[in-house]
DNA sequence: GCGAAATCGTTCGTATGCAAATGATATCAG
DNA sequence: CTGATATCATTTGCATACGAACGATTTCGC
């Protein structure tokens, strides 16, 4: 593995490795993760811009609620992603503002139910067509052929 | 577009709209910004697991201070995607980690030089094989052909 | 049935991420 | 030159996000 002597300050790049691909040519615009951070960041800017007084999580959580019905905390953050210490400080922002109730589960001491109050499920019900719109957004950019595609990948991804 | 007539506790969802595309339909694991961001999540975590003691926000600062050199905080940040309160934080933490230093902009007393020092630049360059391994591991449920799909259609949409 | 292991929820600490307000400095309009 | 405006950095407050540790409870292995 011979390599030739080279010399200036940046040389120590080229000494770093042989079979990964090139050190030298790391961009960090044209990597996954930079890539994917930057376009949910939008994401999320886009949903503010259209809802403001609750955020992706939140409503994640109602509308899966809304789905499914009562459910305990800790499941309710396996459907939504969020783990256990995220998923309480959603669902105590929900509860102050009404949107949610807690209730015991019967049979299973360590469980908490969570539900929809009624106001809670107008909320749901008013803002599912303000997502849709967040969706459509989001995705303007992207023909729609183009956005099945990603979707399909992103899916595929996570 | 007659629709007949259903019943059962959730047929309220069937009464909220005409034009809009199905309230009843949302299905949260569908929407851009839910998949968006379950993706971002597993790269986190695999960021984790290859490197541990940087976050995915810290080694692209390094990484982009080694790549275009000396720049202030303003603009590093924007080079990132990060706003100003965010950088703060990040290169306060590099900083304290000796990986970053700080001096005066000479002419303009607003501006906050940010460089990398020796070890800085050491620890990028130990860093880029992990990362490019990072981006490996990120894409693997995908092959090549939809890799690039995805980036350039992450790249449309950021 | 009993001790070990797993599960559920909580709390703490740390790190993004952003809006908004603020102080210092620079630039621009007239 | 001067007042209005813009830019840079900082600070505060709030909301994810997750690892780790913890107590309470349940389930599992034997």
């Amino acid at each position: 593995m011979g390599r030739p002597e080279v010399s200036g300050e940046e040389n120590l790049l080229k000494l770093v490795d042989a079979d990964a691909p090139e050190p030298g040519d790391y961009h960090l615009q044209e990597q996954i993760g930079f890539v994917l951070r930057k376009a949910h960041q939008r994401h999320v800017s886009i949903f503010a811009s259209h809802i403001g007084d609750l955020t992706p999580p939140q409503f994640a959580a109602l509308a899966k609620l809304h789905d499914i019905g009562e459910t305990s905390q800790n499941q309710l953050g396996q459907l939504i992603a969020m783990d256990a210490a995220t998923v309480k400080g959603v669902i105590d922002r929900l509860k102050a503002r009404g949107l949610v109730a807690l209730s015991k589960h019967e049979g299973d001491k360590r469980r908490l139910l969570v539900s929809l109050t009624a106001q809670g499920r107008d909320a749901v019900l008013s803002l599912i067509p303000r997502a849709q719109a967040i969706t459509a957004e989001t995705l303007e950019p992207l023909s729609s052929k183009e956005a099945a595609t990603l979707l399909k990948l992103l899916a595929k991804l996570a």
